[in-house]
DNA sequence: TCGGCAACTGACCCGCGGGTCATTAACTAG
DNA sequence: CTAGTTAATGACCCGCGGGTCAGTTGCCGA
Protein backbone atom coordinates (compact mmCIF):
# COMPACT_ATOMS: atom_id res chain seq x y z
CA UNK A 1 0.00 0.00 0.00
CA UNK A 2 2.15 3.18 -1.28
CA UNK A 3 0.54 6.41 0.35
CA UNK A 4 1.16 9.70 -2.07
CA UNK A 5 -0.92 11.96 -3.32
CA UNK A 6 -2.80 11.41 -5.95
CA UNK A 7 -1.83 11.23 -9.81
CA UNK A 8 2.01 11.30 -9.21
CA UNK A 9 3.51 10.32 -12.26
CA UNK A 10 6.19 8.11 -11.26
CA UNK A 11 6.28 6.00 -14.67
CA UNK A 12 9.75 3.99 -13.54
CA UNK A 13 8.46 2.64 -9.96
CA UNK A 14 4.54 1.70 -10.99
CA UNK A 15 5.31 -1.63 -12.57
CA UNK A 16 7.30 -3.02 -9.38
CA UNK A 17 5.10 -1.55 -7.08
CA UNK A 18 2.03 -2.65 -8.97
CA UNK A 19 4.07 -6.69 -9.27
CA UNK A 20 4.73 -6.47 -5.07
CA UNK A 21 1.06 -5.52 -4.75
CA UNK A 22 -0.07 -8.61 -6.98
CA UNK A 23 1.99 -10.79 -5.07
CA UNK A 24 0.20 -9.71 -1.52
CA UNK A 25 -3.27 -9.75 -3.68
CA UNK A 26 -2.62 -13.19 -5.18
CA UNK A 27 -1.04 -14.51 -1.60
CA UNK A 28 -4.51 -13.65 0.41
CA UNK A 29 -6.88 -14.54 -2.91
CA UNK A 30 -6.00 -16.65 -5.00
CA UNK A 31 -5.47 -16.33 -8.98
CA UNK A 32 -8.94 -16.81 -9.84
CA UNK A 33 -10.39 -14.85 -6.76
CA UNK A 34 -7.62 -11.63 -7.00
CA UNK A 35 -9.26 -9.06 -8.62
CA UNK A 36 -7.31 -6.42 -10.32
CA UNK A 37 -8.98 -3.20 -8.95
CA UNK A 38 -7.91 -4.58 -5.33
CA UNK A 39 -4.59 -5.02 -6.64
CA UNK A 40 -4.38 -1.37 -8.03
CA UNK A 41 -5.64 -0.06 -4.39
CA UNK A 42 -2.71 -1.89 -2.56
CA UNK A 43 -0.41 -0.19 -5.10
CA UNK A 44 -2.09 3.13 -4.59
CA UNK A 45 -3.35 3.47 -8.04
CA UNK A 46 -6.34 3.62 -10.85
CA UNK A 47 -7.46 0.62 -12.17
CA UNK A 48 -6.70 2.10 -15.34
CA UNK A 49 -3.02 2.09 -14.50
CA UNK A 50 -2.32 -1.42 -14.06
CA UNK A 51 -2.97 -1.83 -17.51
CA UNK A 52 -0.89 0.79 -18.94
CA UNK A 53 1.90 -1.66 -17.42
CA UNK A 54 0.91 -5.18 -17.87
CA UNK A 55 -1.71 -6.85 -20.52
CA UNK A 56 -3.65 -9.09 -18.91
CA UNK A 57 -3.71 -10.76 -15.07
CA UNK A 58 -1.72 -13.62 -16.61
CA UNK A 59 1.14 -11.55 -17.43
CA UNK A 60 1.17 -9.97 -14.22
CA UNK A 61 1.15 -13.42 -12.39
CA UNK A 62 4.31 -14.78 -15.09
CA UNK A 63 6.23 -11.65 -13.94
CA UNK A 64 6.04 -12.77 -10.16
CA UNK A 65 7.11 -16.15 -10.88
CA UNK A 66 10.20 -14.82 -13.01
CA UNK A 67 11.13 -11.78 -10.45
CA UNK A 68 10.38 -13.87 -7.32
CA UNK A 69 11.39 -17.74 -7.96
CA UNK A 70 14.39 -17.80 -10.09
CA UNK A 71 16.26 -16.10 -7.33
CA UNK A 72 16.11 -18.87 -5.01
CA UNK A 73 17.17 -21.38 -7.42
CA UNK A 74 19.99 -19.59 -8.47
CA UNK A 75 21.23 -19.22 -4.99
CA UNK A 76 20.98 -23.10 -4.44
CA UNK A 77 22.73 -23.69 -7.82
CA UNK A 78 25.80 -20.82 -6.58
CA UNK A 79 25.86 -22.88 -3.73
CA UNK A 80 26.26 -26.60 -5.02
CA UNK A 81 28.62 -24.73 -7.22
CA UNK A 82 31.12 -23.73 -4.87
CA UNK A 83 30.78 -26.60 -2.09
CA UNK A 84 34.17 -27.88 -0.37
CA UNK A 85 32.49 -30.28 2.12
CA UNK A 86 30.37 -33.53 1.51
CA UNK A 87 27.71 -34.21 -1.01
CA UNK A 88 25.29 -35.07 1.81
CA UNK A 89 25.96 -31.85 4.01
CA UNK A 90 24.98 -30.12 0.74
CA UNK A 91 22.02 -31.93 0.37
CA UNK A 92 21.33 -31.19 3.95
CA UNK A 93 21.78 -27.34 3.08
CA UNK A 94 20.05 -26.92 0.08
CA UNK A 95 17.19 -28.72 1.17
CA UNK A 96 17.14 -26.37 4.45
CA UNK A 97 17.43 -23.73 1.95
CA UNK A 98 14.24 -24.80 0.16
CA UNK A 99 12.42 -25.06 2.93
CA UNK A 100 13.00 -21.62 4.46
CA UNK A 101 12.76 -20.27 0.92
CA UNK A 102 9.71 -22.15 -0.77
CA UNK A 103 7.60 -23.80 2.20
CA UNK A 104 7.76 -21.26 5.18
CA UNK A 105 7.74 -17.99 2.97
CA UNK A 106 4.08 -17.23 2.52
CA UNK A 107 4.27 -15.63 -0.56
CA UNK A 108 6.47 -17.83 -2.72
CA UNK A 109 4.39 -20.84 -1.39
CA UNK A 110 1.38 -19.38 -2.58
CA UNK A 111 3.44 -18.60 -5.66
CA UNK A 112 3.53 -22.25 -6.17
CA UNK A 113 0.35 -23.01 -5.05
CA UNK A 114 -1.15 -20.94 -7.97
CA UNK A 115 1.01 -22.42 -10.33
CA UNK A 116 0.03 -25.81 -9.40
CA UNK A 117 -3.52 -24.26 -9.61
CA UNK A 118 -3.71 -22.82 -12.92
CA UNK A 119 -0.24 -24.22 -14.19
CA UNK A 120 -2.37 -26.24 -17.17
CA UNK A 121 -4.32 -23.32 -18.22
CA UNK A 122 -1.02 -21.21 -19.14
CA UNK A 123 0.94 -23.91 -20.93
CA UNK A 124 3.49 -21.39 -21.66
CA UNK A 125 3.98 -20.68 -17.77
CA UNK A 126 4.15 -24.22 -17.24
CA UNK A 127 6.84 -23.91 -19.47
CA UNK A 128 8.76 -21.36 -18.44
CA UNK A 129 9.09 -22.88 -15.21
CA UNK A 130 9.89 -26.25 -16.38
CA UNK A 131 12.52 -24.63 -18.55
CA UNK A 132 14.55 -22.27 -16.59
CA UNK A 133 13.62 -23.62 -13.09
CA UNK A 134 13.16 -27.54 -12.61
CA UNK A 135 15.26 -28.46 -15.03
CA UNK A 136 18.31 -26.76 -13.52
CA UNK A 137 17.39 -27.95 -10.38
CA UNK A 138 17.65 -31.72 -11.63
CA UNK A 139 20.36 -31.25 -13.31
CA UNK A 140 22.11 -29.78 -10.07
CA UNK A 141 20.78 -32.70 -7.58
CA UNK A 142 21.88 -35.20 -10.12
CA UNK A 143 25.38 -34.13 -10.07
CA UNK A 144 25.26 -33.49 -6.64
CA UNK A 145 24.38 -37.43 -6.26
CA UNK A 146 26.81 -38.50 -8.97
CA UNK A 147 29.67 -36.92 -6.69
CA UNK A 148 28.26 -38.69 -3.85
CA UNK A 149 28.23 -41.75 -5.98
CA UNK A 150 31.70 -41.12 -6.55
CA UNK A 151 33.08 -40.58 -3.17
CA UNK A 152 31.69 -43.43 -1.93
CA UNK A 153 28.87 -41.45 0.45
CA UNK A 154 26.09 -42.53 -1.61
CA UNK A 155 24.84 -45.96 -2.35
CA UNK A 156 23.52 -45.84 -6.51
CA UNK A 157 20.13 -46.79 -7.34
CA UNK A 158 16.80 -46.35 -8.71
CA UNK A 159 16.58 -42.94 -7.00
CA UNK A 160 19.59 -41.40 -8.47
CA UNK A 161 17.23 -42.11 -12.04
CA UNK A 162 14.82 -39.31 -10.75
CA UNK A 163 16.65 -37.07 -8.69
CA UNK A 164 13.77 -34.60 -7.75
CA UNK A 165 12.21 -37.15 -5.49
CA UNK A 166 14.62 -36.31 -3.24
CA UNK A 167 12.71 -33.06 -2.54
CA UNK A 168 9.38 -34.82 -2.85
CA UNK A 169 8.16 -34.54 1.09
CA UNK A 170 9.16 -30.87 0.58
CA UNK A 171 5.96 -30.81 -1.93
CA UNK A 172 3.68 -33.05 0.34
CA UNK A 173 4.94 -30.16 3.05
CA UNK A 174 3.56 -27.14 0.94
CA UNK A 175 0.51 -28.51 0.15
CA UNK A 176 -0.01 -29.35 3.81
CA UNK A 177 0.56 -25.65 4.25
CA UNK A 178 -1.42 -24.48 1.26
CA UNK A 179 -4.81 -26.71 2.60
CA UNK A 180 -4.83 -27.96 6.10
CA UNK A 181 -2.67 -25.55 7.91
CA UNK A 182 -6.11 -24.02 9.17
CA UNK A 183 -7.48 -27.44 10.21
CA UNK A 184 -4.26 -28.74 11.96
CA UNK A 185 -0.39 -27.29 12.01
CA UNK A 186 2.43 -28.73 10.40
CA UNK A 187 5.36 -28.90 12.46
CA UNK A 188 7.96 -27.55 9.30
CA UNK A 189 11.15 -28.05 11.81
CA UNK A 190 10.09 -31.78 12.64
CA UNK A 191 9.10 -32.68 9.03
CA UNK A 192 12.12 -30.93 7.47
CA UNK A 193 14.07 -33.10 10.30
CA UNK A 194 11.88 -36.60 8.98
CA UNK A 195 12.99 -35.76 5.92
CA UNK A 196 16.23 -35.11 5.78
CA UNK A 197 16.84 -38.35 7.91
CA UNK A 198 14.43 -40.39 6.25
CA UNK A 199 16.02 -39.75 2.38
CA UNK A 200 19.82 -40.31 3.89
CA UNK A 201 19.13 -43.17 5.73
CA UNK A 202 15.88 -44.80 4.68
CA UNK A 203 13.85 -46.87 7.36
CA UNK A 204 15.42 -50.32 7.19
CA UNK A 205 17.27 -51.50 9.67
CA UNK A 206 20.96 -52.17 9.07
CA UNK A 207 20.54 -55.88 9.53
CA UNK A 208 17.78 -55.70 6.70
CA UNK A 209 17.87 -56.05 3.24
CA UNK B 1 -23.64 -38.76 -21.27
CA UNK B 2 -26.98 -39.97 -20.97
CA UNK B 3 -29.43 -40.46 -23.95
CA UNK B 4 -33.40 -40.66 -23.07
CA UNK B 5 -35.71 -39.04 -24.04
CA UNK B 6 -36.75 -35.48 -22.53
CA UNK B 7 -38.26 -34.77 -19.60
CA UNK B 8 -38.15 -38.58 -17.93
CA UNK B 9 -38.96 -38.81 -14.03
CA UNK B 10 -36.50 -40.76 -12.55
CA UNK B 11 -35.72 -39.23 -9.15
CA UNK B 12 -33.42 -41.71 -8.47
CA UNK B 13 -30.89 -42.07 -10.78
CA UNK B 14 -30.49 -38.37 -10.96
CA UNK B 15 -28.07 -37.86 -7.88
CA UNK B 16 -25.63 -40.56 -9.34
CA UNK B 17 -25.65 -39.32 -12.85
CA UNK B 18 -25.21 -35.56 -12.18
CA UNK B 19 -22.20 -36.56 -10.15
CA UNK B 20 -20.57 -38.61 -12.80
CA UNK B 21 -21.11 -35.51 -15.24
CA UNK B 22 -20.14 -33.39 -12.50
CA UNK B 23 -16.57 -36.03 -11.92
CA UNK B 24 -15.85 -35.70 -15.59
CA UNK B 25 -16.72 -31.69 -16.12
CA UNK B 26 -14.12 -31.07 -13.18
CA UNK B 27 -11.52 -33.23 -14.76
CA UNK B 28 -11.67 -31.47 -17.37
CA UNK B 29 -11.80 -27.65 -16.89
CA UNK B 30 -11.18 -27.61 -13.25
CA UNK B 31 -13.43 -26.36 -10.38
CA UNK B 32 -13.59 -22.47 -11.44
CA UNK B 33 -13.70 -23.63 -15.12
CA UNK B 34 -16.45 -25.53 -14.72
CA UNK B 35 -20.03 -24.98 -16.09
CA UNK B 36 -23.10 -26.11 -14.15
CA UNK B 37 -25.00 -25.80 -17.68
CA UNK B 38 -22.32 -28.29 -19.31
CA UNK B 39 -22.57 -30.38 -16.10
CA UNK B 40 -26.16 -30.76 -17.03
CA UNK B 41 -25.40 -30.97 -20.64
CA UNK B 42 -23.56 -33.94 -19.64
CA UNK B 43 -25.98 -35.77 -17.70
CA UNK B 44 -28.70 -35.40 -20.26
CA UNK B 45 -30.89 -32.69 -17.52
CA UNK B 46 -31.87 -29.21 -17.96
CA UNK B 47 -29.74 -26.67 -15.88
CA UNK B 48 -32.59 -26.04 -12.93
CA UNK B 49 -32.51 -30.00 -12.11
CA UNK B 50 -29.19 -30.24 -11.30
CA UNK B 51 -30.49 -27.40 -8.09
CA UNK B 52 -32.92 -30.20 -7.60
CA UNK B 53 -30.41 -31.83 -6.08
CA UNK B 54 -27.03 -29.93 -4.67
CA UNK B 55 -27.91 -26.38 -3.74
CA UNK B 56 -24.66 -25.03 -4.60
CA UNK B 57 -21.44 -25.80 -6.75
CA UNK B 58 -19.52 -26.84 -4.32
CA UNK B 59 -22.02 -29.02 -2.67
CA UNK B 60 -21.44 -31.14 -5.63
CA UNK B 61 -17.71 -30.99 -5.30
CA UNK B 62 -18.15 -32.07 -1.77
CA UNK B 63 -20.41 -34.71 -2.77
CA UNK B 64 -17.29 -36.39 -5.23
CA UNK B 65 -14.83 -36.35 -2.73
CA UNK B 66 -17.09 -38.69 -0.42
CA UNK B 67 -18.10 -40.98 -3.14
CA UNK B 68 -15.05 -41.09 -4.50
CA UNK B 69 -11.77 -40.64 -2.84
CA UNK B 70 -12.80 -42.22 0.68
CA UNK B 71 -13.02 -45.77 -0.87
CA UNK B 72 -9.57 -45.89 -1.87
CA UNK B 73 -8.16 -45.19 1.74
CA UNK B 74 -11.17 -47.93 3.24
CA UNK B 75 -9.55 -50.18 0.34
CA UNK B 76 -5.97 -49.47 2.14
CA UNK B 77 -7.44 -49.81 5.68
CA UNK B 78 -8.51 -53.07 4.90
CA UNK B 79 -5.61 -54.73 3.31
CA UNK B 80 -3.29 -53.49 6.08
CA UNK B 81 -5.74 -54.91 8.93
CA UNK B 82 -5.97 -58.14 7.22
CA UNK B 83 -1.59 -58.14 6.04
CA UNK B 84 0.13 -61.52 7.58
CA UNK B 85 3.47 -60.27 6.12
CA UNK B 86 6.02 -58.08 6.53
CA UNK B 87 5.84 -54.48 6.79
CA UNK B 88 8.25 -53.50 4.26
CA UNK B 89 6.26 -55.58 1.70
CA UNK B 90 2.53 -54.21 3.10
CA UNK B 91 4.32 -50.48 2.85
CA UNK B 92 5.01 -51.42 -0.54
CA UNK B 93 1.65 -52.86 -1.90
CA UNK B 94 0.02 -49.92 0.20
CA UNK B 95 2.19 -46.83 -1.92
CA UNK B 96 1.82 -48.78 -4.91
CA UNK B 97 -2.03 -49.00 -4.55
CA UNK B 98 -1.72 -45.33 -4.25
CA UNK B 99 -0.15 -44.43 -7.04
CA UNK B 100 -2.44 -46.55 -9.32
CA UNK B 101 -5.67 -45.15 -7.44
CA UNK B 102 -4.77 -41.35 -7.04
CA UNK B 103 -1.82 -40.52 -9.00
CA UNK B 104 -2.52 -42.43 -12.33
CA UNK B 105 -6.21 -42.32 -12.67
CA UNK B 106 -7.04 -39.03 -14.15
CA UNK B 107 -10.41 -38.42 -12.85
CA UNK B 108 -9.22 -38.84 -8.99
CA UNK B 109 -6.08 -36.99 -9.52
CA UNK B 110 -8.68 -34.24 -10.49
CA UNK B 111 -9.92 -33.99 -7.40
CA UNK B 112 -6.58 -34.11 -5.57
CA UNK B 113 -5.66 -31.00 -7.58
CA UNK B 114 -8.96 -29.19 -6.87
CA UNK B 115 -8.82 -29.92 -2.93
CA UNK B 116 -5.42 -28.24 -3.86
CA UNK B 117 -6.32 -25.40 -5.44
CA UNK B 118 -9.75 -24.63 -3.61
CA UNK B 119 -9.27 -25.90 -0.49
CA UNK B 120 -9.02 -23.07 1.80
CA UNK B 121 -11.45 -21.48 0.12
CA UNK B 122 -14.24 -24.14 1.52
CA UNK B 123 -12.58 -24.99 5.27
CA UNK B 124 -15.37 -26.83 5.82
CA UNK B 125 -13.94 -29.61 2.91
CA UNK B 126 -10.56 -29.28 3.96
CA UNK B 127 -11.85 -30.21 7.55
CA UNK B 128 -13.74 -33.05 6.07
CA UNK B 129 -11.42 -34.36 3.90
CA UNK B 130 -8.14 -34.11 6.81
CA UNK B 131 -10.78 -35.74 9.55
CA UNK B 132 -11.96 -38.84 7.06
CA UNK B 133 -9.31 -39.27 5.30
CA UNK B 134 -5.80 -38.19 6.22
CA UNK B 135 -6.31 -38.59 9.75
CA UNK B 136 -6.78 -42.45 9.11
CA UNK B 137 -4.27 -42.74 6.68
CA UNK B 138 -2.01 -40.84 9.32
CA UNK B 139 -2.88 -43.92 11.64
CA UNK B 140 -2.49 -46.22 9.24
CA UNK B 141 0.88 -45.66 8.61
CA UNK B 142 1.73 -44.91 12.21
CA UNK B 143 0.88 -48.75 12.98
CA UNK B 144 2.33 -50.01 10.15
CA UNK B 145 6.05 -48.15 11.52
CA UNK B 146 5.18 -49.32 15.46
CA UNK B 147 4.73 -53.10 14.12
CA UNK B 148 8.24 -52.69 11.66
CA UNK B 149 10.22 -51.28 14.40
CA UNK B 150 9.16 -53.93 16.71
CA UNK B 151 9.88 -56.70 14.62
CA UNK B 152 13.15 -54.93 13.86
CA UNK B 153 12.57 -54.72 10.11
CA UNK B 154 12.37 -50.38 10.68
CA UNK B 155 14.72 -48.95 12.40
CA UNK B 156 13.02 -45.98 14.61
CA UNK B 157 13.92 -42.55 14.17
CA UNK B 158 12.09 -38.89 13.57
CA UNK B 159 10.16 -40.48 10.20
CA UNK B 160 8.15 -42.30 13.12
CA UNK B 161 7.20 -38.82 14.23
CA UNK B 162 5.08 -37.99 10.68
CA UNK B 163 4.39 -41.16 9.23
CA UNK B 164 3.03 -39.26 6.29
CA UNK B 165 6.58 -38.48 4.79
CA UNK B 166 6.37 -41.68 3.40
CA UNK B 167 3.93 -40.73 0.98
CA UNK B 168 5.27 -36.98 0.03
CA UNK B 169 7.42 -38.05 -2.89
CA UNK B 170 3.99 -39.79 -4.58
CA UNK B 171 2.25 -36.08 -4.22
CA UNK B 172 5.50 -34.75 -5.73
CA UNK B 173 4.43 -37.01 -8.83
CA UNK B 174 0.67 -35.87 -8.78
CA UNK B 175 2.10 -32.50 -9.34
CA UNK B 176 3.75 -33.17 -12.05
CA UNK B 177 1.50 -34.70 -13.74
CA UNK B 178 -1.11 -32.03 -13.37
CA UNK B 179 0.94 -29.27 -14.08
CA UNK B 180 3.98 -30.26 -16.15
CA UNK B 181 2.83 -33.42 -17.90
CA UNK B 182 2.40 -31.78 -20.96
CA UNK B 183 5.84 -30.76 -21.46
CA UNK B 184 7.84 -33.51 -20.30
CA UNK B 185 6.08 -36.29 -18.93
CA UNK B 186 6.48 -38.04 -15.84
CA UNK B 187 7.14 -41.71 -16.04
CA UNK B 188 5.43 -42.93 -12.66
CA UNK B 189 6.58 -46.60 -13.17
CA UNK B 190 10.30 -45.40 -12.76
CA UNK B 191 9.63 -42.95 -10.01
CA UNK B 192 7.47 -45.20 -8.12
CA UNK B 193 10.21 -47.72 -8.21
CA UNK B 194 12.45 -44.62 -6.77
CA UNK B 195 10.29 -44.10 -4.33
CA UNK B 196 9.98 -47.65 -2.41
CA UNK B 197 13.55 -47.52 -2.83
CA UNK B 198 14.43 -44.01 -1.50
CA UNK B 199 12.75 -44.46 2.03
CA UNK B 200 13.08 -47.88 2.41
CA UNK B 201 16.80 -47.84 2.09
CA UNK B 202 17.75 -44.17 1.87
CA UNK B 203 21.07 -42.72 -0.09
CA UNK B 204 23.62 -43.48 2.25
CA UNK B 205 26.11 -46.46 1.71
CA UNK B 206 26.10 -48.65 4.19
CA UNK B 207 29.28 -48.36 5.68
CA UNK B 208 28.32 -44.33 5.87
CA UNK B 209 26.14 -43.16 9.02
C1' DT C 1 -60.00 -41.55 -17.82
C1' DC C 2 -58.71 -37.85 -15.41
C1' DG C 3 -57.07 -34.89 -11.65
C1' DG C 4 -53.21 -33.46 -9.14
C1' DC C 5 -48.62 -33.92 -7.40
C1' DA C 6 -44.01 -33.14 -8.12
C1' DA C 7 -40.10 -33.86 -11.35
C1' DC C 8 -38.35 -31.30 -14.82
C1' DT C 9 -37.48 -27.35 -17.85
C1' DG C 10 -34.99 -23.22 -19.61
C1' DA C 11 -35.64 -18.25 -20.19
C1' DC C 12 -34.43 -14.90 -17.29
C1' DC C 13 -32.21 -12.16 -13.59
C1' DC C 14 -28.34 -10.03 -11.74
C1' DG C 15 -23.83 -9.28 -9.63
C1' DC C 16 -19.31 -9.46 -10.80
C1' DG C 17 -15.07 -8.21 -12.56
C1' DG C 18 -11.80 -7.98 -16.70
C1' DG C 19 -10.68 -4.76 -19.84
C1' DT C 20 -11.44 0.08 -22.42
C1' DC C 21 -10.98 4.88 -23.43
C1' DA C 22 -12.32 9.76 -23.26
C1' DT C 23 -10.90 12.95 -20.09
C1' DT C 24 -7.77 15.13 -16.74
C1' DA C 25 -3.67 16.94 -15.03
C1' DA C 26 1.47 16.40 -13.89
C1' DC C 27 5.60 17.48 -15.72
C1' DT C 28 8.87 19.68 -19.19
C1' DA C 29 11.06 22.03 -22.89
C1' DG C 30 11.38 26.26 -24.93
C1' DC D 1 4.31 31.28 -18.62
C1' DT D 2 2.54 28.28 -21.93
C1' DA D 3 1.81 24.55 -24.94
C1' DG D 4 2.60 19.89 -25.79
C1' DT D 5 3.29 15.33 -24.19
C1' DT D 6 1.90 11.45 -21.87
C1' DA D 7 1.07 9.30 -17.21
C1' DA D 8 -2.85 8.57 -14.70
C1' DT D 9 -7.74 8.24 -13.87
C1' DG D 10 -12.26 5.88 -13.10
C1' DA D 11 -16.89 5.62 -15.14
C1' DC D 12 -18.43 2.58 -18.23
C1' DC D 13 -19.13 -1.52 -21.19
C1' DC D 14 -20.12 -6.19 -21.70
C1' DG D 15 -19.88 -11.20 -21.48
C1' DC D 16 -20.28 -14.66 -18.35
C1' DG D 17 -22.26 -17.91 -15.54
C1' DG D 18 -24.42 -19.05 -10.89
C1' DG D 19 -28.73 -19.38 -9.28
C1' DT D 20 -34.23 -18.74 -9.64
C1' DC D 21 -38.97 -19.78 -10.57
C1' DA D 22 -43.23 -19.74 -13.27
C1' DG D 23 -44.72 -22.79 -16.30
C1' DT D 24 -44.91 -27.67 -18.42
C1' DT D 25 -45.60 -32.47 -18.51
C1' DG D 26 -44.74 -37.28 -16.98
C1' DC D 27 -46.70 -40.45 -13.99
C1' DC D 28 -49.76 -42.63 -10.65
C1' DG D 29 -53.67 -43.59 -7.92
C1' DA D 30 -58.51 -43.44 -7.82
Amino acid sequence: MVKAKRRERRKDDRPAEILQAAVTEFAEQGFANAKIQSIATRAGVAKGTVYLYFTTKEEIFEAIVRDRIQPVFAVAATMSQQWQGSQADLLRRIITHFYGQMIENDERRMILKTLISEGERFGELAAFYHREILVGARKMLRELIRKGIEAGEFRDGAYAKEPMILVGPAIFAAIWKMTFDSVEKLNTKRWLAAHLELILQGVLSKSSS
